[in-house]
DNA sequence: GCGACAG
DNA sequence: ATCTTGTCGC
C-alpha cells in the first residue's frame, strides 16, 4: 500500500506534490503532556532512527524507540524524508504511546515544495509536528533585524509567503529555523520550541534524540566490527 | 551556465 | 550526516 515513501527522486518529488495539499496549518488542538523528539544517525549502509518521548513540562525522558534499516535513498536536498522516513516510521511503530507533539530535526513547510520531513512525517503519523532545523534550506530573512538575545526572531519568507521563523533559542548562538510541520501554525511552532529549550541551542526533545541516535550508532558499529566473518 | 542546497 | 582530540572562549 503506501507509495508515500518511494525510492527514486522523480517519484519522490511527485509524492511531495501530491501530499502538500494535505498539510494543515492550525493552532495546536490539544494540551501537551508529552513531546516527542526525532532524529537519525548514519552508518556505512544503515540509518538509525530514534524517537524519544519527554513528559512536559518536566522534560524528562519517559520512553525511547529505535529502528535501524538499510539506507533506502541518497541524500538529496529537499528529499530528506525519503532517506530517513522509513526508519523513523518503523521506530514509531515500536513506540507504545504517541506523543501529543513531535519535534523534528529538519524543516517543516520551509521547503521547496512545502513538505519538509516534519510535514511529511506529521502527515503520515497524523500528529502535530514542528520542524526545528539548524540551518536554512529555502526562504529569506532580515539578518540585521535578528537580535542576539534568547527569543529574538525574524520571519522566514519566500516572496509574500511566511514559511516560518528564524529564532534565537539562547543568547549569542546561531539561530534555529523553525517552521510548522503539520496540524500546527507558526506561532505555536515557535512557542513550543522555546518552551522546550532549557540550557542548549537545540530544544531538549531533538537534542536528546540526536544524542541517543549517536550512542546507538556506535553500539551497532561495534556489533558489526566484532561479528564473525561470513562468506557469501 | 553558475551558485545554493535540511541531514 | 560523517571522518576526529584537544582546545579556545563565554
Amino acid at each position: 500500500m503506501d507509495g508515500a515513501l518511494p525510492d527514486d527522486p522523480e517519484t519522490a518529488r511527485a509524492v511531495q506534490g501530491r501530499l502538500r495539499g494535505q498539510v494543515r496549518l492550525e493552532p495546536l488542538d490539544r494540551p501537551v503532556s508529552r513531546v516527542g523528539g526525532v532524529d537519525s544517525a548514519f552508518l556505512t549502509d544503515r540509518v538509525v532512527a530514534v524517537v524519544v518521548v519527554l513528559r512536559y513540562p518536566e522534560l524528562e525522558v519517559v520512553e525511547e524507540a529505535i529502528a535501524a534499516l538499510p539506507i533506502p535513498f541518497p541524500y538529496v536536498p529537499g528529499l530528506l524524508s525519503f532517506r530517513e522516513g522509513p526508519a523513523i516510521l518503523e521506530a514509531f511503530q515500536r513506540l507504545h504511546t504517541l506523543p501529543d507533539l513531535l519535534l523534528f530535526d529538519g524543516q517543516g513547510i520551509a521547503h521547496p515544495r512545502r513538505l519538509g520531513i516534519a510535514s511529511h512525517m506529521g502527515l503520515l503519523l497524523d500528529r502535530p509536528a514542528v520542524g526545528v532545523a539548524k540551518s536554512r534550506l529555502v526562504g529569506t530573512y532580515d539578518a540585521v533585524g535578528l537580535g542576539v538575545e534568547k527569543g529574538d526572531r525574524v520571519p522566514l519568507m519566500d516572496g509574500g509567503e511566511t514559511l516560518g521563523t528564524v529564532l534565537r533559542s539562547r543568547r549569542n548562538v546561531r539561530p534555529l529555523f523553525v517552521s510548522p510541520g503539520h496540524r500546527c501554525n507558526v506561532t505555536d511552532a515557535v512557542s513550543w520550541t522555546l518552551a522546550c529549550c532549557t540550557r542548549y541551542r537545540l530544544p531538549e526533545p531533538t537534542r536528546i534524540a540526536d544524542k541517543r541516535a549517536d550512542v546507538h550508532k556506535r553500539q551497532l558499529r561495534e556489533r558489526t566490527d566484532s561479528a564473525p566473518e561470513q562468506e557469501g
